[in-house]
DNA sequence: CCGAATCCCACTCGATACTG
DNA sequence: CAGTATCGAGTGGGATTCGG
């Protein structure tokens, strides 16, 4: 089951020649690192998953535990993390209002993922130079505090 | 060998009281998958390491090889990757210029980190829906052509 | 309690032109 | 060949306010 103009290339990507010939519709070649990287560069995206993956969890309680983040964002996160299949919501018929948040299949199925990413980040953050890491780090657009 | 007023967490993210209590340039913790992303979110960087993966290669080379970027884009991202220490340099006195980059130890160290986000970006790309898909990989930021 | 809607700024990135 | 420099558009994300 794949996309018409859709192919997935694992390995090396795709060379120029192939690219300059390609027509519009026609099948071309996608890195399938970079759109794991496009499903988590947001800002917070990354945060809540790893609070996710502690299990079901409310709205509010991501607002506590992933500090920082807005209304706004822990939203819009989490509406863009459900239509990618990685999340799901579930809304109880209630007053007030409970909705609770878990990680579908897909999204459990990150969790090796995200364990490399830790470890490298972790084995990096202690051998780089102190001063470096903590200006690199307070200049970059993600999140990295949890 | 640890930023002072760094603390690496690994594991669950701190809780809310932690950094509720935290008072300035006191140590606190940080989520090192976090880090890793904060390293590769950038829109052409995942390419062009991927690229390097291969070996050494010459500017030029990068440019072709990783089709669509610009010259602007990609001395960016390589002086970033420089100075984290994931790209080594190496200049030549010859006229023309000849520049050329690769992995340092650090660079290469991301190999396995790569293959795991490929793997999964791979069965994710197949078993969804292919509408969807092309649809969500085309509005992202991330380059998703190689 | 869980959002939606709006406004606004900062930053990323692309296009173009220039240089040793 | 391998870069700089500059300008401008688009967008991600924060702050605030309103709604069911």
């Amino acid at each position: 089951m794949l996309a018409s103009h859709l192919k997935v290339g694992i390995g090396p990507p795709q060379r120029l020649e192939e690219l300059k010939n390609m027509k519009k519709n026609e099948p071309m070649t996608i890195c399938p690192c970079a759109i794991t990287i496009a499903m988590l560069s947001s800002k917070w995206k990354i945060l809540i998953i790893r609070e996710l993956l502690k299990g079901t969890c409310r709205y509010r309680d991501l607002r506590e535990q992933v500090f920082g983040v807005s209304q706004k964002m822990l939203t819009q996160s989490l509406k863009e993390l459900e239509a990618d299949g990685l999340v799901a919501r579930r809304v109880y018929p209630e007053v007030p209002p409970r909705v609770e948040y878990s990680l579908t299949d897909d999204g459990n199925s990150l969790r090796p993922v995200i364990q490399v990413l830790d470890a490298w980040g972790a084995h990096y953050v202690v051998e780089k130079e102190p001063d470096y890491v903590a200006t690199r780090l307070t200049s970059t657009r993600q999140k990295i505090v949890g």
